[in-house]
DNA sequence: TTGTGAGTTGACGCTTACGTCAACGGAAGC
DNA sequence: GCTTCCGTTGACGTAAGCGTCAACTCACAA
């Protein structure tokens, strides 16, 4: 079974040796020793990955732990199987909520860019002017962001 | 023109005023004063509503200032307009690539729920043991978490 | 034997995004 | 005139997530 170092992961995933160790303080992952050297397995290295992601979709390093120690529940106790299943329905509420932000910011963003495209293109071919006094707001605030959301 | 008061905006978004005031030493919004008091008007509280949704979805103020800025160019050169399109094109890739990542955590997360909701039903019934020897983890780490994300 | 390179453990530093006082300023009600 | 709010400006404190040394160990090649 292959194994890594601490480089190689940090290769990998583009991220320092200090992060690494740094998620080994804080619990998150557990690699054996070799002397007084790191190694670790396909489990280290998949913890590792679940981490990243889990640092990009907008989880804390704690968060992201609980996560972690919930997927090693073993024997529990039927108590403790429905807590696990609360916790993770509201990390998957916590997700579906954040995905809709994001589909808002999308829309928006696309929306700014389209019209940023247009002015670019008014300019490019032969210097027409835009409409735009060159005073006023490209685009305004409506208040549709300010919606309940 | 209706304006609002800082602890009208910060119980209507659920942040304290410190965060507000914070925004505005950062440059993200600048409401008007009637003597020292500060007034936000509906374009300040979109704003708001804007900063905080940056926020929710992974933005740092920094990022959430340039796209502010961003959405009030004016009369830019041309130069200044691709720049601002490419900038806009950047956040975009970064939101989708994020969006993407939700949508693993959330396959997985509603995938490892599901085992939970079997094993939770074996034990509520009659007591009728799951196939688990007490000893090996319920969910090991498959290495697709780690494919090229 | 002496580097050289990769790894280790502290320990302190730094940035972001505010929280938390303290001290003060007007306006409003009694 | 006094209190009670609501607001203000510093100023310092804090938690998270590492970065950045310094000082040391160990294996291995020259």
């Amino acid at each position: 079974m292959r194994t890594w170092t601490i480089s190689e992961l940090s290769g990998e995933f583009g991220i320092t040796p200090r992060a690494i160790r740094f998620y080994e303080d804080e619990g998150l992952i557990q690699p054996t020793r070799v002397g007084q050297s790191r190694i670790y397995a396909a489990r280290d290295r998949a913890r590792l990955a679940l981490i990243l992601r889990g640092k990009r979709v907008g989880f804390s390093l704690d968060e992201i732990k609980e996560m972690l120690d919930l997927y090693d529940v073993k024997d529990g106790q039927a108590t403790q199987l429905s807590y696990t299943i609360k916790k993770f329905s509201q990390r998957i509420s916590a997700l579906e909520q954040q995905r809709a932000d994001i589909e808002h910011s999308l829309e928006e963003l696309r929306a700014a860019r389209a019209r940023l495209e247009v002015l670019l293109g008014e300019k490019q071919p032969h210097r027409k002017p835009a409409n735009d006094d060159g005073h006023g707001r490209l685009i305004g605030f409506s208040m549709n962001a300010a919606a309940q959301d």
